[in-house]
DNA sequence: CGCCTTATTGATACAATGTCTCAAATACAT
DNA sequence: ATGTATTTGAGACATTGTATCAATAAGGCG
């Protein structure tokens, strides 16, 4: 038995990365919250359940994590800490008010054709990707009529 | 004649914001940059150019530009200063490469069914978006056989 | 055209966020 | 078990973004 290592967790190996402490725990936070985290929420959840973790390390791993289309940082309400997303299957998708900073989050995108061209056309290989709408959310609509 | 308003700049006061100068020329960095530009490059140019400018300014700026969909940041290589993309006609699709950084644009993203879906799905406004692919680009694909 | 109101500005001190360095520790291949 | 290269943690530091507030300027209105 003894922890089963988790499918992400198995990408940094193969990748020719060390399953360290930090590692596994950093991405441990992500993974039980799931959603959008800013880096300071994560800094924080590491100073309550691993205090011994250094704050240089959390940034090195979610530059790691990162490089390896783990998550990605986007720009959400707050332009001096960035928010990172988990890219379960490779990619994520919403959209954000750009007035209440609101999430929306939805699943489909249909980019699979768009994708296989561009990595014919590019000559790259895709890992994931992010795809952000802007605009009004329902409530900040109706407050802004004209 | 006297200077004509651009564009963008129409869009600023249509939303009710005064043309300032500090505004004004940090969208004329922008414009005349074109493509991405970093906080700290925006900074630097502002410094250069019309250093009467002060810094508070400048972010402010960006942070309005952004409301409005005009530009959009994203974090690239480094997660500490987002990197600032132009938005013309409401998009912007990148492919960034998680090794070495380089990006490659492209224009089309055949994204029209899916945005006007949404709007109706969820009652929401949009006025943009931004699609980003991440993956390894040719040479870093070639670096890294297995 | 010049006043008036209000949004906006610039300066500066400050806060928050991310990075560097390096000796010590640790994963993991053998 | 041992060896080795990667990774770590501490903490000083650098960079980036924000708050405050009196001074300024945009632009509507008469």
């Amino acid at each position: 038995m003894s922890n089963p290592i988790s499918n992400r967790a198995q990408r940094l190996r193969d990748a020719g990365y060390k399953l360290t402490n930090a590692r596994l725990t950093i991405l441990s936070i992500l993974e039980s919250h799931g959603g959008h985290m800013t880096s300071a929420e994560v800094l924080e959840q590491v100073e309550h359940t691993a205090p011994e973790i250094g704050r240089a390390s959390v940034f090195r791993a979610l530059d790691l994590f990162t490089r390896l289309s783990l998550i990605r940082p986007t720009y959400i309400n707050d332009s001096s800490t960035p928010t990172y997303v988990m890219l379960p299957g490779g990619h994520h998708h919403h959209i954000i008010c750009t007035n209440c900073d609101r999430i929306i989050e939805f699943d489909e995108c249909h980019l699979e054709r768009l994708e296989h061209e561009l990595e014919h056309r590019f000559d790259v290989q895709l890992t994931g990707h992010l795809l952000e709408f802007y605009g009004l959310c329902t409530n900040c609509n109706a407050e802004q009529p004209d």
